[in-house]
DNA sequence: TCCTCCTAGTTGACATGTCAATCATATAGA
DNA sequence: TCTATATGATTGACATGTCAACTAGGAGGA
């Protein structure tokens, strides 16, 4: 049975096994594509909006620097530079320059960009109460939100790893 | 107890409810960028074109009323639309007129792209045992394939109910 | 100082996605 | 038949994402 090609496995899914997977990320598409139609409604805020703002609201002062900011939400820079373009024509945010670096700046939360995330927290929070929290909840079926961190866990884990 | 506004929870999640949300959505993002990057490097298809050239080549006779594709992989036809003619370009697809109604159009796999499709099959599909099914393997965490169908089921219990 | 290299951020070209409008053809009903 | 409406598909305008170039300013060593 051995083989030397070590690296790879070289099996394919059962056709039970890419059920589980297609089933996975269609209904992971799902879920957050139906939070993302409602935050829009709701608030008028994209889920990149979203991201942007709850970084900034929990950075100290209300700003972080550009690059630092792209490092907290996991984009490149050059997506969040025009990201920031729109959400400042928008008045949610505004760029400084930086104080202690002539080639950096900081992006600023503004009053009426941190009253607009707290009104869209507030009811996204809910949403994920509604959508995510609630399928797990004590009556329910089979799976408690444990068993969702115990997946999450293995698959972190075996990416990690 | 009672509160009389039953359509919507008034609940937001806890702390601990909210971190175990973010890492799922956070690791499902992952293992699907993952997925798409490696698609594209071994060949040279993006998840969309391995989404109509799956739906086309499980079709009869390779090929499917516009329309008809576009509900199977649920995308807008609009969407499709676009997509089909960058396809085109490429060669994996050609577009017939549809015989039976003269306003409809037929989407068929080309020689070219039925070959490209088995192998970024093959390969795809060994990407999925790696980087998915492989960290439900038995010996290795707490959760198996299993697990993640509870999850999954629950879920899609709860937003379709 | 003055090179050289590194880093911060922006920009432009292009790929892809959404939405509303359009065009041609079917289809149903007066 | 003739008209109103519905459907299949495409198009164009625009929002968003990626990538590679570019600008400008730090930082270290000869």
């Amino acid at each position: 049975m051995e083989n030397s090609q070590a690296v790879r496995s070289r099996k394919s899914p059962t056709a039970e096994e890419l059920r589980v997977w297609r089933d996975f990320v269609e209904t992971g598409d799902r879920i957050r594509s139906l939070l993302a139609a409602r935050l829009q409604a709701e608030s008028g805020l994209s889920t990149g909006d979203y991201s942007v703002l709850l970084a900034l609201s929990e950075a100290e002062g209300k700003r972080l620097r550009s690059s630092d900011l792209a490092s907290v939400i996991d984009w490149e820079r050059s997506r969040l530079s025009h990201h920031l373009g729109r959400m400042e024509a928008r008045g949610l945010v505004v760029r400084e320059p930086c104080a202690t670096d002539n080639r950096g700046a900081e992006v600023v939360l503004t009053a009426s960009g941190a009253s607009q995330f707290r009104r869209a927290s507030a009811s996204h929070l809910r949403a994920v109460q509604e959508l995510f929290v609630d399928a797990f909840a004590a009556g329910g079926g089979e799976a408690s939100l444990d068993a969702v961190e115990e997946v999450t866990e293995a698959l972190r884990a075996h990416l990690d790893g």
